[in-house]
DNA sequence: GTCCGGATTGGCAGCGCTGCCAAATCGGGC
DNA sequence: GCCCGATTTGGCAGCGCTGCCAATCCGGAC
């Protein structure tokens, strides 16, 4: 714990003298160094509005001499919008839900907007209470993950006003804007590619479901998909856990205890794949020979395995930048579905 | 504006029928509900000054009656702090920066703190770009990667007079409070470990370092303690690309066209080791026997590889955790080391 | 020289809340 | 029943900015 110290910076040129202590300065100050009107530096800074080259010029010289940096929660207060959108996610720790952000923050900034930022933990109570403190922000917007919510959250969301997105699903009835893909009919596929590539005995390794509804809607759809084809799953194993390369390893390994004649496994996502190809790499399982896999989220990581991991590709980035850029621009309700790739890779 | 009324609300349980074109409930609207003065609502709903619990009893059913959510927005006008804390990373891409962030949100979710984030791409004029967004929202800290930043940037951060944190590396001067640990020593680390372990040949592999100024420090520390023991890297690669697993399997690929003999492969970070643990794989390279690999910042999928990847463990969340008290708190200007683990894995 | 429409500009009332201060109220002790 | 200090309460002036409106200025057209 020693000094870091500012001296370090007080050095010559750049820095101003000093910067704390100092009555903070405001458009008021700008518009007397500038010798205009308050509402004329207002009009500059925001390039609303007329005014001359020169008043321009004069006010971002003031601007410039003082530092100025405009106070957008008085900007905020005075006006209506705000330009903040607030994004609840359910996590952290999967990297879908980075990129989710990735894409949001990136089509936000464009339009010059900043992002506020909540987790869940996948836990609909602390949704409901993330909600309410990104509420009191008054944000232009909301964007959060699924269509499940509690009644608390959707009556926070409704009477606020503010015009929410739900993203990564779409099956089901949504509150405003909605942009995702269907997750039910992403399990069915996987189902039906799998089964399509003669494998019988199918195997499922999973998460908490009870926690990622997206997840659970996965599920369901793949034994619809088996259904389809008079199949059943061969076997399932949940780990109570959030999904994880461990989960997936682990998980992989008790199924085959239980069910050693699995010809397939479905994991509930491409973290869960990577840790039951890893098992089988560590166990001689011969994949797709002996056992094949098949994931979900289309991750880098899964095209790059040496053998590239079958799975499907869902747009993440571009859900959330679609998100961002509808309740930016704000148009009428709407769901956009973005849909999903399947990749056949070369593990099933 | 028709009147919507606050029945709306009182309404039994799920959602108002309405909530938007309404004119928004202000404290003023609760404190003529409760039959009470503007004041004493804010301070029963800050807990805050005294009241008698008959107050609170009347102004918490006035809330919930009129399904108020205070404008922070106002309040951080009104009053000084704002309860913000502005997260500059560079990345959404690497799990490192959303790891940080995890620590940090949890932390300041404790402490009644929202986080407003902002990404630079590795870009130190975005740096300086969104740091002054940021700051146009009067948080009470900001929260910056690394410690290296342009003058404009140094500039803002000082005059601005808020608090600030600067993560994930040591080495240098900070501005004020720095929290991480040393980017040098752990690639020095490294580089002794695998030298002491008995190979010679090492080759670096390693992303753009122009932009990522902690992995540069990670390789002069790695080039140090090669220079220790009297050895120079036996090749090295530097992919133009950010990190990634592409570009590990790649780099390695290429340095072993270029210097076949090499025994030990260190990477600028665990996901390029586990493109170079693939492209082994692929290729049939016994590891460690014919080459042996070492990444950087120790995540779950290096462990759970089937031979757990040698590398070295960072308190990522940790320090986003602990920059987040220590700027919520407000203590002194401090640094804090919280050091780093080498994980010896089975790949070195 | 005068008049007119459009371009510029400044003044000022809030936005919804908090902080300060004064007023009202309460609860003994005499 | 009255006084005093402590507790509880209400009023109101801002916080820094924007939006509205009125004032001013400019450059031709008459």
């Amino acid at each position: 714990m020693d000094e870091g110290g500012n001296e370090a910076f007080a050095a010559d040129d750049e820095v101003p003298r000093d910067g704390t202590g100092r009555r903070p300065i405001t458009l008021a100050d700008v518009a007397r160094e500038a010798r205009v009107g308050e509402s004329t530096v207002s009009r500059v800074l925001r390039s609303h509005g007329s005014f001359s080259e020169t008043t321009r010029a004069r006010v971002e010289a003031a601007v410039a001499r003082l530092g100025y940096v405009p106070n957008r929660i008085a900007g905020t207060l005075a006006s209506t919008g705000s330009r903040l959108i607030g994004i609840v996610i359910p996590s952290l720790t999967n990297i879908v839900f980075p990129d989710l952000l990735r894409g949001a923050t990136a089509a936000l900034e464009q339009e010059g907007f900043q992002s506020v930022i909540a987790v869940t933990d996948y836990d609909q109570d602390r949704e409901e209470a993330v909600v309410g403190s990104l509420l009191s922000w008054r944000p232009a917007g909301l964007i959060v993950t699924g269509l499940e919510h509690n009644p608390g959250t959707r009556r926070r969301l409704v009477a606020s006003g503010v015009r929410v997105a739900e993203l990564l699903d779409i099956d089901g009835p949504g509150l405003d804007i909605v942009v995702g893909y269907s997750n039910r009919a992403a399990g069915e596929a996987s189902a039906r590619h799998l089964a399509g590539r003669g494998y019988r005995r199918i195997g499922y390794i999973g998460h908490d479901l009870t926690r990622d509804k997206r997840a659970a809607k996965r599920y369901a759809g793949f034994r619809e998909g088996l259904a389809q084809v008079g199949l059943a799953p061969a076997g399932e194993e949940r780990v109570a856990s959030p999904s994880s390369v461990e989960a997936g390893r682990h998980g992989l390994e008790a199924l085959l205890a239980r069910v050693p004649d699995l010809d397939a496994a479905y994991f509930s996502n491409d973290d869960m794949a990577l840790g039951g190809y890893f098992h089988c790499l560590a166990h001689g399982i011969t994949v797709p020979g002996r056992l094949a896999l098949f994931g979900y989220n289309g991750l880098d990581v899964g095209r790059l395995m040496p053998q590239p991991l079958a799975t499907i590709r869902t747009p993440r980035v571009e859900a959330g930048a679609t998100a961002a850029r509808l309740l930016c621009t704000g148009g009428p309700a709407t769901v956009v579905d973005l849909g999903f790739e399947l990749i056949e890779g070369a593990t099933a």
